[in-house]
DNA sequence: GATGTCACTGCAACAGCGTTGCATTATCAT
DNA sequence: ATGATAATGCAACGCTGTTGCAGTGACATC
């Protein structure tokens, strides 16, 4: 019988950074793989706001998370970050958001622009963000 | 003898919105229109150090700005929204953030990358977002 | 299973960007 | 010149995110 390939749990993940293995990294990187959409703190903070979780640690972990490649983190035209878990989607990928109710959701992209940039300029990251109606503000 | 087609001065394109002309709107355009990048609230602030403009009004300026399209606000990955003048460069076109110096420059865009969202998702704008390092900081 | 270490957490205070409310000023139509 | 009111200045505030430090809990070791 072959080892089936499972895709890693949150609690493996974790245990594989080397790093402790805390109540508050595993709730918040559960959280972060089971939602369809990038997480703000305030997201974060409100879905465990029955586990007693202080703000500050909610924000440490979010950034460690990122550090260690968990997670990535992406500016919200609202003065906000969001988080997302890292291996649900194939990078490189794009951000959604939706005008109306604000979900940011990550969608796959077929093919990178074409761009030309001045001479000198050095092209390290490609950042795609569309801005529309999601499907559930359009339905 | 044809007039010549000249591009629209500050003091121009705000008489032209109907709105009064303030010499605050005056100022933070001019800037806008000089400046070779995009402009933070703080950039601007500093700049009118000798023109005595309170700091809600360089925001509400901007914003009012913004809501003319006679500048476009994006948001910057340090929590800070940045603004540069309409009509200098064409529409679209993405931005380049250095890493370095942090500066934002508007370039000018090929292509605009193909990209299939999922059902019931509609695009209204696209935004397009390089990272990396800019001509004189790589030296 | 008990023990010790130090990575992690909780708490409190802080910083920066942007906003709101209201009195005052200055633009522009008349 | 005069008046109406759009725009400004000022002060107080809200929210996101950060920092410092004392206390706790995860995990290695025995
Ligand atoms: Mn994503
Ligand atoms: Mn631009
Ligand atoms: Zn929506
Ligand atoms: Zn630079």
């Amino acid at each position: 019988m072959s080892k089936p390939i499972a895709p890693a749990s949150p609690t493996e993940s974790l245990r594989a950074t080397g790093a402790r293995v805390t109540g508050a990294r595993v709730a918040i990187l559960s959280l972060l793989t089971q939602a369809n959409r990038a997480l703000s703190h305030r997201d974060v903070e409100q879905a465990l706001a029955n586990e007693h979780v202080d703000r500050v640690t909610v924000y440490r972990v979010l950034d460690w998370l990122t550090s260690e490649g968990l997670a990535h983190k992406i500016a919200d035209d609202e003065r906000v970050f969001r988080f997302s878990a890292v291996g649900k989607h194939d990078d490189p990928h794009a951000h959604f958001k939706c005008r109306t109710c604000g979900d940011v959701f990550c969608v796959p992209t077929g093919s990178t622009p074409k761009l030309n940039l001045p001479a000198g300029f050095k092209s390290e990251e490609v950042e795609l963000n569309i801005k529309g109606t999601c499907a559930r503000c359009a339905g």
